[in-house]
DNA sequence: TTTGCGCATCCTGTATACGAAACTGATCAA
DNA sequence: TTGATCAGTTTCGTATACAGGATGCGCAAA
């Protein structure tokens, strides 16, 4: 970036992270999409760093799932079909809906308390509509369910969670809730829900995230117009 | 192994995984104790193969929670406390819950003329009662979870699944149920999932499984006699 | 024009080298 | 006795080298 960029004298550390991070970004934006491949020797140059921390970064990728790596082949990023739009959705919600209900015995105050704030915001951009609110409204909408998972202290719940959402967050890309009765009824769950933590019953707090999450199911993509096959090319598949 | 066992002739591939399934099965077994180090340098001599390989075994069991590796420090194998027992019952109930759900619609005849053969002889080692009998009732348990599981086809399924039965059979190393009443309990809810599927019934199949797992949590070690706390020394924990 | 084969090249898997961070344990002061 | 400091050693993270399987293209034959 600056004048010394490849001066390798102020960082000899974190090279794999920083490969995992640039490459993690680059197929989320779509700049590597679907039946792209990573080389690694490519990769390599291009980010100023050896194949070793490419390859970490790349099997990283492939363990959870947004990679493709066959043999000696090279790795390829995965193409995800229409119909696991729907498989995602109901893991996500079982998940969740487990995250909240041992949310319901686990949160903090001050963290039900960040919740409703969070409620309150989200609000105030369901109601104005505009399209840079509907943006604030997603990133609200992320911090809030975050602190459920965290509340819930579940750490093998959160790390199955992870991937789904990874790979959830790139099969809709930059779809989003846009009509306003879906928000109004987002809002209206995370009352709900919020409710159920004060009340502490994770019975409740399990259903009300399951339905949360399935209604967002509906609303969503995976019964409407396409947001998969947005592939330019049938690139030609891996073979065997 | 045999007079040559240590010329690099035979195959040059695949030493990462040797390396992964030796580490596994080591982990497994108890040979590497939670607390214990990985140590690159020693795994890649021992196993006869270089470092590159041994690390790229370690950072995949990182990736599936067995192992933690943090910053420069070396990698440990993961101990897990009491408490998590729980989580991994529930998130396996949910998880094969929806694997269940899945199933129900899923499953062809002959997977589930497969799940009735399973089901018999279940239920004749849990009428046998020895040792043996026991044993081989697990692995046909085991065989009858697999085969539902593939019969959800779900991927991501699947995915978050693994882990957690991994991290679940390391906890309970070789517990498993051995009093003849849960045998018996266990063959009847297979019996009631089996009706499921006949009706092709989600929602059933899922609630089934979800009472079944739930059900071996109850029978399990997490109530009742310590299974973790089995480790002989205090090794000293990772610090920091 | 299409299909199959062979060769040049690319790319990956593994091994090895090297600098830097972390660990060890021995010494010294309070 | 206890706690801190420091140098030697260990171990890791990254870079680089090399061998062999994958890839892709040209050319010949149908």
């Amino acid at each position: 970036m600056g004048a010394f960029s490849d001066t390798p004298v102020y960082r000899m550390v974190a090279a794999a992270e920083k490969a995992y991070d640039v490459l993690l970004q680059r197929i989320q934006c779509g700049q590597l999409p679907s039946g792209a491949f990573l080389v690694e020797g490519d990769l390599a140059r291009d980010l100023g760093v050896s194949r070793t921390p490419v390859r970490e970064a790349i099997r990283r990728l492939a363990a959870e799932g947004l990679v493709l790596t066959e043999g000696r082949r090279r790795a390829v990023v995965r193409e995800f079909a229409e119909d696991q739009v729907e498989e995602l959705y109901e893991l996500r919600a079982r998940l969740e809906s487990y995250a909240a209900a041992r949310a319901a015995t686990r949160l903090e105050a001050p963290a039900l308390e960040h919740l409703r704030t969070l409620a309150t915001e989200m609000e105030a951009c369901a109601a104005a509509g505009t399209e840079l609110a509907t943006a604030c409204f997603a990133d609200l909408n992320d911090r809030f369910h975050q602190l459920i998972l965290d509340g819930a202290r579940g750490e093998h719940l959160a790390a199955a969670l992870r991937p789904v959402l990874q790979i959830q967050l790139l099969l809709l890309q930059r779809y989003r809730h846009t009509i306003r009765e879906h928000l109004e009824r987002s809002c209206w769950h995370h009352r709900e829900l919020i409710r159920a933590f004060e009340l502490r019953d994770p019975e409740l707090a399990g259903r009300q995230m399951e339905l949360h999450m399935l209604s967002a199911r509906s609303a969503g993509p995976s019964n409407g117009a396409g947001v998969g096959a947005a592939v330019l090319d049938p690139i030609p598949e891996a073979k065997r």
